[in-house]
RNA sequence: CGGAGCGUGGCGCAGUCAGGUAGCGCACUCGCCUGGGGUGCGAGAGGUCGGCAGUUCAAGUCUGCUCGCUCCGACCA
């Protein structure tokens, strides 16, 4: 491709709204452009990284025997009532209503369009395994779109759809899907961390994520995972084994009542007592689905809102405002406490019922209550893991977690029978018997990855894209095309690497050298090749990787060979 | 939704406090110069100052409403 024929508006200044880095030289590389929040342009430069991608995750997918599909974005409300998402996607599903009055929505996934496909196909076990996959927009109303195409509310995704009549077929096809991925994303020039994650919305059984680490803030996401990778989970999933130390009494003793001025929270509580916060319970109101749920956690600790809200299985969860505790609770902010708690579900981590003796808030205001303990004092709703895992803290297996930030590019969802049982996808095993399908459901971010990428690979002048996903993998730069030994020169090359199949970029422009060399590194081709007088006197060309510092001259003739090779050992 | 800001040629901004001829840098067009890291000189074109209503002789500037956008938080691929 001529520069001067296709569309790549590079900017010199950076947009002042663009926080992320690789955000930042999308816009000025003239990749994407915004058309309001959360909605971006794909540019000629980007559809070229993306169809690059698409087709390495195609390949890979096609190679695990998943077969290509293509269902609507419009889809009727009703498909989505049957599975009950419609009522726990919550505002982020994007809904309108047709010209009939009908209730649609733009799916973000296609959980329900697959099974209720399905459904109506899939009758016996020997049908299956059946791996349906598609690359394709998604939709999804972001509270709050940020960070370029990570957080859009318009996207591409890769997804697909398992169907399994046993458990010990399922798991191959999870694990064929899991190698794909890890292949793909090879393949893109990136390693990717497989971790632990929670199911969230999608419900179902397990679930893992795909994980780009990085070094900025861009990671949104908190890994915790041991330093020989032995277990690795996000922040919400973790699991940890605490190994704090408690001073626990032996005996019982009675509540007691105390005046605590001005003590509200853990620290001035701790202060007032003068022991470690290890001998309180934190207790925090919470609203799921408008109805008051208390937290109990030990004092040193946090409360993982996502196991809490599975623990009570809420869609939605909040804390509670200073009113509704007053009102739940009798006291003010900063002295609740289990005891005496009305109309209340009570969850408490299993930490807490190990302490003796603890104390909590009395639920009035200046008071708090010493000498509780769990089940004699206040009987909890339920006993479960609430508990936020930290650094620092030790996996099952003792080693120490420590934090890492990562972006989650693809994920891997162990859906069960959830869904094939609402849409009835079902089928006749071995042994005639009706049976739902076990189901899995896994996604790639086809437009965010290349962002990823991007904030891995790059340096203070522009982009440094790993060949294979690469707009061109070479960019053509002669110094001054007015010089005809050089236009020449140019268009050879050009035509020698376009007969080869060589993605090459040839930078026609009358521009100044200085604007070329910034642009090319700025849009960041791995190869490039530079034609200027004075190596050209003595029949030479340069050759230079984006990634590396160095240069080296190549005879005109052996230009093509000298780029294969280079291209071999680049990443 | 809670908190904090911002909307002025394509992009980045000044001007708003204190009402009185809309400005700067980059990009763009034309001419000349230059020609190995965002070149220099000259001449141009381009703006409903987010929108609506109000105050005023006069509104980018003051008032009210409204729309959009960004950042922090809750949500998430």
């Amino acid at each position: 491709m001529r520069w001067s024929k296709t569309y790549i508006p590079t900017l010199r200044q950076n947009q002042s709204d663009a926080e992320l880095v690789s955000h930042q030289l999308l816009l000025r590389g003239g990749f994407i452009r915004k058309l309001a929040s959360g909605i971006y342009l794909y540019l000629p430069l980007m559809q070229r990284v993306i169809d690059k991608f698409s087709n390495i995750v195609r390949e890979e997918m096609n190679r695990a025997g998943a077969l290509e599909i293509t269902m609507s974005v419009l889809c009727p409300a009703e498909v989505w009532q049957q599975s009950g998402r419609y009522d726990t996607m919550g505002k982020e599903q994007i809904r309108l209503k047709d010209r009939h009055d009908h209730d649609m929505v733009l799916c973000g996934t296609h959980e329900e369009s697959v099974t209720s496909l399905v459904a109506g196909e899939l009758k016996s076990y020997r049908q299956m395994p059946l791996n349906l996959y598609q690359i394709q927009v998604k939709f999804r109303d972001e509270i709050r779109p940020r960070f370029g195409l990570m957080r859009g509310r318009e996207f591409i995704m890769k997804d697909a759809y398992t169907f399994d009549a046993t458990e010990e077929s399922f798991a191959i096809s999870y694990q064929k899907m899991v190698d794909a991925y890890f292949a793909a994303f090879s393949r893109a020039g990136i390693e990717v961390q497989k971790v632990e994650s929670d199911t969230g919305a999608m419900g179902g059984k397990a679930a893992h994520e795909f994980m780009l680490l990085v070094d900025t803030n861009a990671g949104e996401e908190t890994i915790l995972t041991t330093e020989n990778g032995s277990y690795a989970a996000n922040l919400e999933k973790a699991v940890f084994v605490d190994k704090a130390e408690i001073e626990n009494e032996s005996e019982l003793k009675e509540l007691e009542t105390v005046d605590t001025p001005g003590a509200a929270t853990i620290l001035e509580v701790k202060k007032f007592f003068d022991v470690k916060s290890t001998r309180l319970a934190k207790t925090i109101l919470y609203m799921a689905d408008g109805k008051p749920v208390v937290a109990l956690v030990r004092g040193d600790r946090d409360v993982n809102e996502v196991k809490l809200s599975n623990a009570v299985g809420a869609v939605e969860l909040e804390m509670a405002k200073e009113e509704e505790i007053l009102k739940y609770t009798g006291g003010p902010v900063g002295y609740s406490g289990p005891i005496g708690l009305k109309d209340v579900q009570i969850i408490v981590d299993p930490l807490v019922t190990k302490l003796t003796n603890f104390i909590v808030g009395a639920n009035v205001d200046g008071k708090h209550i010493i000498n509780v303990n769990c089940g004699r004092d206040f009987n909890p709703t339920k006993v479960m893991d609430i508990t936020l895992a930290r650094k620092g803290d030790k996996s099952a297996d003792g080693s120490k977690l420590i934090a890492k930030s990562g972006i989650e590019l693809g994920n891997t969802f162990q859906l069960g029978t959830k869904y094939s049982e609402a849409l009835g996808a079902k089928f006749l095993n071995e042994a005639g018997e009706e049976m739902p399908c076990i189901m899995g459901s896994y996604g790639i971010g086809i437009t965010r990855t290349p962002q990823a990428v991007i904030e891995k690979y790059h340096d203070d002048k522009g982009i440094i894209w790993p060949k294979n996903i690469a707009p061109y993998l070479v960019c053509l730069i002669p110094i001054n095309l007015e010089k005809e030994a050089q236009a020449e020169t140019a268009e050879a090359i050009y035509k020698a690497l376009n007969d080869e199949g060589i993605d090459v970029l040839y930078d026609d422009r009358k521009e100044r050298a200085g604007v070329k060399f910034n642009d090319a590194d700025l849009i960041g081709l791995p190869i490039r090749i530079t034609i200027g007088d004075k190596s050209l006197q003595d029949g030479n060309v340069e050759l230079k990787a984006r990634s590396e510092k160095d240069m080296e001259l190549v005879k005109v003739e052996n230009i093509v060979e000298a780029v294969k090779k280079m291209a071999n050992r680049l990443n």
